[in-house]
DNA sequence: CTGAAAGCGCTTACAG
DNA sequence: CTGAAAGCGCTTACAG
């Protein structure tokens, strides 16, 4: 097949194709890689009919789409994309926000994006927000240079201003995480009724003054927060034992803000952590106080991140479908794309209470 | 500034200047987006003078590079990346390829390359090979459809074909956590000498029996057993006790591997467990287990993840300079673009050993 | 310091 | 099903 027959009439116009035209351009810039044109050519059909194979093969006849194969083969095209960029006004890539990266939770949300779409040909492009509403939207900005087509956004923080000028651009933008207003695309689930879910069990267990630490504090972990109140004060029980801090989430915050706890309520018999990492501090505060957990102290935790399965006790929490939202926004977001949007525009994927030895 | 004189022949025109033009082409495929000639138009100069004043404004006038930036914000103009990439032939995109995205390790590389290059207006072209050198090689290959400006490569997995083919398309590549040879760019640090120095630690503390347990068995994760058997071996002592696996790393394989090597080896009396993750699950199993750390056994992890050091006991561990990595094989890289390359091509970084309770 | 022309490599929009 | 023409929005390479 690849061999050369003796009727070519000059063997090295098939290595480079492009000394074929006799009369050289002036100036050329052409780097000297393949081309499209250069793939017609060899294939000897029009750059609109290889175009089309590459698109839809379907809309081209088996014989030329036989020819254009071997020609890519042989020349080894590869497509540029930013020229396709130029001329469809539409990008291959997805921009996705999220707010943190050291939070294990949302780089598998982009690991589930990422399995989606990779499939079809996108790319994603990364941008930490910091949990900074003012960074998302300069982000949103930013990358609309690059003519994304569409976007992906951990939280609803996006001022109203972006979301207009992405929709003028004719950008579709699905959440994740947060449930969105009716109108709007978004993939999550209700982070109050997780947080209502871990107060009700705590109570069920027979707790009666649990606390609650948080970090960071935002949105999500605030409707979390509310949920678990909510509990707490619909039994009767007081509903502001808690120790909240703006900072950073980490394992040692967790140790801290629960010593912190008990400072201030010593007759706290169960905390809620608004994460893993926290909650793992917290147990391991209890280790180095000698608190017997869950005997003197019951500990739950959020997200069910791998090691709370493990840990000594192993660490109730609520399992989150980080990577399921992920993977379903983007999912939706190609449905979308393809107009073939779906007519529920929110999604809730739920979550899943799951009890362990610390509680 | 911004108030129209009475002098604009017409209103209108500042809105949309395209309407300008009184012979309206007879096929425009534009979006109705703003581009270097209208800012041009506006600003009463050509659109190479505009191009100018956004790549190197003082090589514009100061009167003209005004009326430019004026012009420029009165029509909210953004640059269209993949205009600009077809023209020049290289983009403002940078592939970094990692092996996992479940590995904290890495992914704070990212974020340290993400904050080198985002200052210089570059984004992150972020590829997950799931420790598969042919992947390696297949996400290069594909990623060059994006015309990216440079590589940013964990580990030297890649083929020779793939570097030539990078070689020729001009794109420099730089390997990130190994030390590769003179005539490659690296930054990273001698992962051999690291496990060389927690073998050497621990049989400076007085353990007689060390044992050593990994997942995944990754080049470097190899080179770190290296040296830590060589590190025994010297001393004469055993460098055999080991529980090795394929499977990728978590916490509670930590716990697996750490039971199944005290069943074949009962006095071990010291783990090196070849990443934190492991080291947690081998603690936890301890506790579980009711064998005492480090009186009974000792434990060493390796990259100082955040909790190693808060965790009962904290953990002894090996400080790496990953997000370091990151941001200095960025830094190199922007080095090299701007033709401002060092002389010297390999950067090492070195390590710290962080002797701690569990040793 | 500034500009007119040509070109980058594809796809859109029409025709046939 | 296939193709010739025009255009996408910038930058390169020359001139002046």
């Amino acid at each position: 097949m690849a061999r050369k027959t003796t009727q070519a009439p000059s063997p090295s116009r098939a290595r480079d194709p492009r000394t074929a035209s006799a009369a050289q351009p002036a100036r050329r810039r052409s780097g000297g890689r393949v081309t499209l044109a250069d793939v017609a050519r060899i294939a000897q059909v029009s750059t609109m009919t290889v175009s089309r194979a590459l698109k839809d093969p379907s809309r081209v006849l088996p014989d030329a789409r036989a020819r254009i194969d071997a020609a890519i083969e042989q020349l080894g095209y590869i497509p540029n994309q930013a020229a396709r960029t130029l001329a469809s006004a539409r990008s291959k890539l997805i921009g996705v926000l999220v707010p943190s990266l050291s939070n294990a939770v949302f780089v598998e949300t982009l690991a589930g994006a990422q399995d989606c779409i990779g499939a079809a040909g996108y790319q994603l492009l990364i941008g930490n927000t910091g949990y900074a509403p003012a960074q998302q939207a300069e982000l949103l900005g930013a990358y609309l240079s690059h003519a994304p087509a569409g976007f992906l956004v951990a939280g609803i923080d996006g001022s109203r201003a972006v979301r207009t000028r992405l929709a003028a651009a004719g950008v579709p933008l699905v959440h994740m995480f947060d449930l969105a207003a009716q109108n709007e695309w978004s993939v999550g689930f209700s982070q109050r009724s997780a947080g209502f879910a871990v107060g009700a069990h705590l109570l069920e267990r027979g707790y009666r003054r649990p606390g609650f630490i948080a970090a960071q504090l935002d949105p999500r972990t605030m409707q979390r927060r509310a949920g678990f109140r909510r509990a707490l004060s619909a039994a009767g029980l007081r509903d502001d034992v808690e120790v909240l801090t703006k900072e950073p989430s980490s394992v040692a915050l967790g140790s801290r803000l629960l010593a912190e706890l008990l400072a201030n309520t010593p007759d706290c018999d169960a905390v809620f952590c608004c994460n893993d990492d926290l909650a793992l501090g917290a147990l391991f505060e209890c280790q180095r106080a000698g608190i017997a957990v869950p005997r003197e102290l019951a500990i739950a935790g959020f997200n069910d991140l791998p090691f709370a399965a493990c840990s000594t006790p192993s660490i109730t929490t609520v399992a989150t479908p980080r990577y399921q939202v992920g993977f379903d926004a983007a999912s939706l977001l190609l449905r979308i794309l393809d107009g073939d949007a779906p007519d529920t525009r929110r999604v809730d994927l739920g979550f899943e209470l799951v009890a362990r030895e610390s509680t």
